[in-house]
DNA sequence: GTAGCGGGTGTCTAGACAGCATGTC
DNA sequence: CTAGACACCCGCTAC
C-alpha cells in the first residue's frame, strides 16, 4: 500500500509523506489502514518495537483531527511525551497543533482544548478528568502507547480505568492501542472492541541467539564466532566484536552497580577503538558530564564516558541521562550498560544488544527472578538501527550449556507473557473507586461494579466474586477514613474526598496525612515543651555525635564540600559547638510545630514516597536517630517488635533526613555519600516530598489545622533547598540555593538588600557575573539593574574557581561572561 | 617489595506517575 | 529461606 491509496488523510499528507521518503506502507500499517484506522474503527496493533507502531497512530489521528476531532495520545513516560510532541509536529504544516501535558510540563488547561493533538501521561489524563477538563469529551481519538503496560501492578490500572472512563465519556471513541507482542493479543482487542491486528514483521532483522563458550548461536541455526581470551569476559568479548564491525552495544545488567561496574571494565575495551576527534569529542562530554552535579557517580561517568563507554539508570540526573543517549545515538559512546531504565525509555537502538543478566533480585519472590518474556523481548527488539545496521542482533549469555538451551526455550521460543489486569488489588481500587465517585461515573455500589465490569479484569478474572470483594473491603475503608458516604445505596463522595480525588493522592496517603497533622495538633503544647526541655542538652549531645561523625574530615575539607552556611561565620557567634552541628540548628530555628523533618517525615511514611532500602547497620543508626529526634515526629513510634511496621517507620526517617539534609543546604556530592543514592534520587525523593507536601497544605487548610503555615514553608524548604532564612532570596529567579547562600553571606539577607544594597557587594557575592547579577536585580525589582561601572568588591571572592565548572552552563546565552575583565581577575586572584 | 592471582567473606539488590504555579547553577 | 555479582581482604607466588 501507497500513501495515496490511504483514505481519509489530510490534503496534501500523501504527498508529503512520500517527498518524505515513504513509497510503500510497512505491512502492518497497511493492515492497520485496511482495518480502518483512517476511519474512525478502533485497532489494536500488537506488533514488534520499532516497526511503525507510532505512524499507525499518526494516521489515526490525522484522518480523526481532519474529520474535525480531537486526538489524545497516552505515553507510558514523561520522557516520552516530548519526544513524541516533537515527532508529531511535522504536521503543523497541515494545520495539526500539538499539545502536551504532563504533571511537570503543562501547557494550561484551557490552552490545550485548542490543540488538535494532546500528548500526556495517564496519571495526567486520569488526573484531568478528575479535574473536569473541558476539552476530554470533544475527544474522537485516543491513542494508547504501550497497552500491555496494563500489566503493571502499579501504573496499570490507572491506564485500564482511564481507558474506560474515556470511552464512557465519549461513546464513539476511537481506540488505537499500540501494543508489543503479547500472549492474549485477541483478549485486549476484545476488551477495547477494537480489530486485532497482530504481526512479526520489523523492517530490521532482528537475530536473537545466546553466547556460550566460544560462540553465539543464533536462533536460525547459524553460529558465530566470539571467542573469550582467558580471564577476559563475555560481555567483553561480544563488545569488542560488535565494535570490529563498526557497532555499537547496549548492555542490560540487573542493578545499578552493576552497571556501572560493566562500564568501568568496558572503557577499557572501547578505548582501543576510538579515533583521534572522537577522544576530543569525548572528553568534552565527560566535562559536560561533571559539570552536571558534583556527585561521585557524575565523575564515574565522566571517566567511562571519556573512553567511550557509558552506563544509564535511574540513579543519573535526568541531564545525565539525556547527554549519554544523545551520544550513544551520535555513536561517539560505542557502549552503554544499562538498567531497564533505557529497555522502556526514549528510542536508542543498538547495533547488538546483549542481555547478560536474565534473573533480578525481588525481595517479595525471595531470591532471583527471571525476567517476565515481554520485558526481554523489550530489551532485544533494541538491536538494529534502521537504516544504519544491516540486521540487529540480541545476544543472551549462559556460562553452561544448560543455560544455553533454557535460555532459548524461555526467552527466544517463547511468546511474551499475556497481559493480565491488577486492577482486583486494594492499592488500586482504593484511589480509583474514590475517583470514580468523586467525578460522578457512579454513586451506588452497583454502578460502581457495573463500571468496573467494562474493565479488563472483569472480562478474564477466574474468581467471580473477587473484584466484588475487594470493592466492599475499599469502600469500607473510604467511609471509615471520611472521603466517602454511604446512605444505603447511595455513596457519594465528601468534601475531603473530593479533594483528595482532585490531588491525586492514594486516599491511603491521604489518610496518614491527615492523622499526622491532627494528632500535631492535639500534641502540640506537649511536643513544644518537650522539645524545648530537651534542647539543651540535647543540643549538647547531638553536638558531640556529629563531632564524632564528621571527625575523619578536616573542617576544610568539609567546608569545600558541603558549602555549610556556617562556614563564613553564622552573624558572629563563633562559638565550638554552633559551628560544628546541624542538629543545634534545627533545634534552634525550628520553633515552629510542626518541625520541617517531622513533616518530611510524614509525607515520606506515605504509600506515595518510594522507600529508601534501609542498609546494614542503617537499622541501628536510624533507630537511635528515631528516639533522638521522636518529640518532632508526628504520631507514636510503632513499637520495635512490630517489624515491618518500624522497619518502615524507619525507612521513612531515612528519607525524612535526607530531605532534612537538603533543605540544609548539605550538598548534593554529601547526600548522595551519606545515603547512598544517585543525584536522580534526590531530584525524585525532593520532587515528591514537594507534591506530597503540597496536597498536605491543601488539606491542612480544608481541614482547618494551625500547621498550615509551617506546611508552607517546608514545601517552599524543599523546593528550593534552603534553610528558612534564604526562603526570600531564593524564591527570586536567578536565584537558587547556592546564590542564595552567597548573597546571604555577603549581607544580602533579603530580596530588599537586593533592591537596595551596594550593588559592588552583590557583584562580588555573584563572583563577578555581570549578567547573572543584572538579571537578579532585574527579577528582585531593583529600579536600576545595571552594573555597568560597578566594580567588584575585592575583599570577598569567595571560591572563585571551586564552582567554575558548574557555572559554565548558565552562559548557555552566549552572554559573554568569558571575557568579562573581572571573572579573569578572580582565578588571577586563586593563580 | 610488589604486582597479580585465587579464594573466602560480606554486602547489596529496577523503575518513576501525580497538585499547583512558575522558573536552577 | 532463596541468588548472583562484586568489593574487599587475605595470603600466596613469581618476579
Amino acid at each position: 500500500m501507497r500513501p495515496e491509496d490511504v483514505p481519509g488523510l489530510p490534503e496534501g499528507v500523501p504527498e508529503r509523506l512520500q517527498s518524505g521518503g515513504i513509497e510503500e506502507l510497512y505491512p502492518p500499517q497497511a493492515e492497520a489502514v485496511e482495518a480502518g484506522v483512517t476511519e474512525g474503527e478502533s485497532v489494536l496493533a500488537s506488533v514488534p518495537t520499532a516497526s511503525g507502531k507510532t505512524f499507525i497512530a499518526e494516521l489515526a489521528m490525522l484522518s480523526s483531527v481532519r474529520r474535525g476531532g480531537k486526538a489524545l495520545y497516552i505515553v507510558p513516560l514523561r520522557a516520552l511525551a516530548s519526544e513524541k510532541k516533537a515527532e508529531f509536529e511535522r504536521w503543523e504544516e497541515f494545520g495539526v497543533d500539538v499539545g502536551v501535558s504532563t504533571g511537570n510540563y503543562e501547557s494550561s488547561g484551557e490552552w490545550l482544548s485548542s490543540r488538535d493533538i494532546i500528548v500526556a501521561t495517564s496519571e495526567k489524563v486520569d488526573s484531568l478528568i478528575r479535574n473536569n477538563a473541558g476539552w476530554v469529551s470533544d475527544l474522537s481519538c485516543v491513542v494508547a502507547d504501550e497497552v500491555h503496560l496494563v500489566n503493571d501492578s502499579h501504573r496499570g490500572p490507572t491506564l485500564e480505568v482511564t481507558l474506560g472512563k474515556l470511552r464512557k465519556i465519549n461513546s464513539n471513541l476511537q481506540v488505537v492501542a499500540l501494543s508489543a507482542t503479547v500472549g492474549n493479543a485477541e483478549e485486549v482487542a476484545e476488551w477495547l472492541d477494537a480489530t486485532l491486528v497482530q504481526s512479526e514483521w520489523r523492517p530490521i532483522d532482528l537475530k536473537m541467539g545466546v553466547h556460550y563458550g566460544n560462540a553465539i548461536s543464533f536462533d536460525d541455526g547459524t553460529q558465530r564466532e566470539v571467542p573469550v581470551g582467558k580471564g577476559d569476559r563475555q560481555t567483553s568479548a561480544l563488545v569488542a566484536d560488535t565494535l570490529d564491525e563498526e557497532g555499537s552495544s547496549l548492555v542490560f545488567v540487573n542493578s545499578r552497580r552493576n552497571a556501572e561496574a560493566a562500564a568501568k571494565r568496558l572503557k577499557n575495551v572501547t578505548a582501543e577503538y576510538l579515533t583521534g576527534e572522537e577522544r576530543g569529542e569525548l572528553a568534552e562530554l565527560a566535562q559536560e558530564i561533571r559539570d552536571v552535579s558534583d556527585a561521585e557517580t557524575s565523575d564515574t561517568l565522566a571517566n567511562c564516558v571519556a573512553k567511550g563507554a557509558a552506563f544509564h539508570h535511574a540513579g543519573l540526573a535526568s541531564e545525565h541521562r539525556r547527554l549519554v543517549e544523545e551520544a550513544f545515538r551520535d555513536r561517539l559512546v560505542k557502549t552503554v550498560s544499562a538498567t531497564p531504565t533505557l529497555a522502556a525509555g526514549v528510542n536508542t537502538p543498538s547495533r547488538r544488544v546483549i542481555v547478560r543478566d536474565w534473573q533480578r533480585y525481588d525481595g517479595e519472590f525471595g531470591g532471583m527472578k527471571p525476567l517476565d518474556v515481554l520485558e526481554v523481548h523489550q530489551m532485544m527488539g533494541r538491536a538494529g538501527r534502521p537504516g544504519l545496521d544491516p540486521y540487529g542482533e540480541a545476544v543472551l549469555l549462559a556460562k553452561d550449556s544448560e543455560t544455553r538451551d533454557e535460555l532459548f526455550e524461555r526467552y527466544i521460543w517463547a511468546d511474551a507473557e499475556p497481559v493480565r489486569s491488577k486492577l482486583a488489588a486494594e492499592p488500586a481500587l482504593r484511589t480509583h473507586l474514590l475517583a470514580t465517585v468523586a467525578s460522578g461515573f457512579a454513586h451506588t455500589r452497583e454502578g460502581l461494579l457495573e463500571f468496573l465490569d467494562r474493565t479488563l479484569y472483569a472480562t478474564q478474572t477466574d474468581e467471580p466474586g473477587r473484584l466484588e470483594r475487594v470493592t466492599d473491603t475499599v469502600l469500607q475503608y473510604l467511609e471509615v477514613n471520611g472521603f466517602v458516604d454511604i446512605d444505603g445505596d447511595d455513596i457519594s463522595a465528601t468534601a475531603i474526598g473530593h479533594t483528595v480525588s482532585r490531588l491525586y493522592l492514594d486516599p491511603m496517603s491521604a489518610a496518614e496525612i491527615i492523622d499526622g497533622l491532627e494528632w500535631a495538633a492535639d500534641h502540640r503544647e506537649e511536643k513544644l515543651r518537650e522539645l524545648a526541655g530537651v534542647s539543651d542538652s540535647e543540643a549538647r549531645r547531638a553536638a558531640s555525635d556529629a563531632g564524632d561523625a564528621e571527625s575523619e574530615e578536616s573542617a576544610g575539607f568539609r567546608r569545600a564540600s558541603e558549602m555549610v552556611p556556617e562556614a563564613d561565620g553564622e552573624s558572629g557567634d563563633e562559638g565550638e559547638g554552633e559551628r560544628e552541628d546541624e542538629n543545634v540548628e534545627a533545634l534552634e530555628t525550628d520553633r515552629t510545630y510542626p518541625t520541617a523533618l517531622g513533616l518530611f517525615h510524614l509525607v515520606s511514611r506515605t504509600p506515595d514516597m518510594y522507600q529508601l532500602y534501609l542498609k546494614s547497620g542503617d537499622r541501628e543508626t536510624y533507630t537511635e536517630e528515631c528516639y533522638e529526634r521522636e518529640p518532632e515526629l508526628l504520631g507514636n513510634v510503632p513499637s520495635e517488635y512490630e517489624d515491618v511496621r518500624f522497619e518502615e517507620w524507619l525507612s521513612a526517617l531515612k528519607t525524612a533526613r535526607l530531605l532534612e539534609d537538603w533543605t540544609r543546604e548539605v550538598d548534593e556530592d554529601r547526600i548522595t555519600e551519606r545515603y547512598g543514592v544517585g543525584p536522580g534520587d534526590i531530584r525524585g525523593k525532593v520532587e515528591t516530598a514537594q507534591w506530597l507536601l503540597g496536597a498536605a497544605e491543601r488539606l491542612a487548610g480544608e481541614l482547618d489545622l494551625s500547621s498550615v503555615v509551617a506546611v508552607r514553608e517546608a514545601k517552599k524548604r524543599v523546593e528550593y533547598g534552603v534553610r528558612d532564612e534564604l526562603l526570600d532570596l531564593a524564591g527570586v529567579r536567578g536565584v537558587g540555593r547556592k546564590r542564595a547562600r552567597r548573597l546571604f553571606e555577603a549581607g544580602i539577607e533579603t530580596r530588599n538588600d537586593l533592591r537596595e544594597a551596594d550593588k559592588s557587594v552583590i557583584l562580588a557575592a555573584l563572583r563577578g557575573r555581570r549578567k547573572t547579577a543584572e538579571s537578579v536585580l532585574e527579577a528582585a525589582g531593583r529600579r536600576d539593574p545595571s552594573m555597568d561601572d560597578v566594580d567588584e568588591d575585592e575583599a570577598d571572592v569567595p571560591d572563585a574557581t571551586f564552582e567554575r565548572a558548574s557555572e559554565r552552563t548558565d552562559r548557555g546565552d552566549g552572554s559573554g561572561d568569558a571575557d568579562d575583565p573581572q571573572e579573569q581577575a578572580s582565578l588571577g586572584d586563586f593563580g
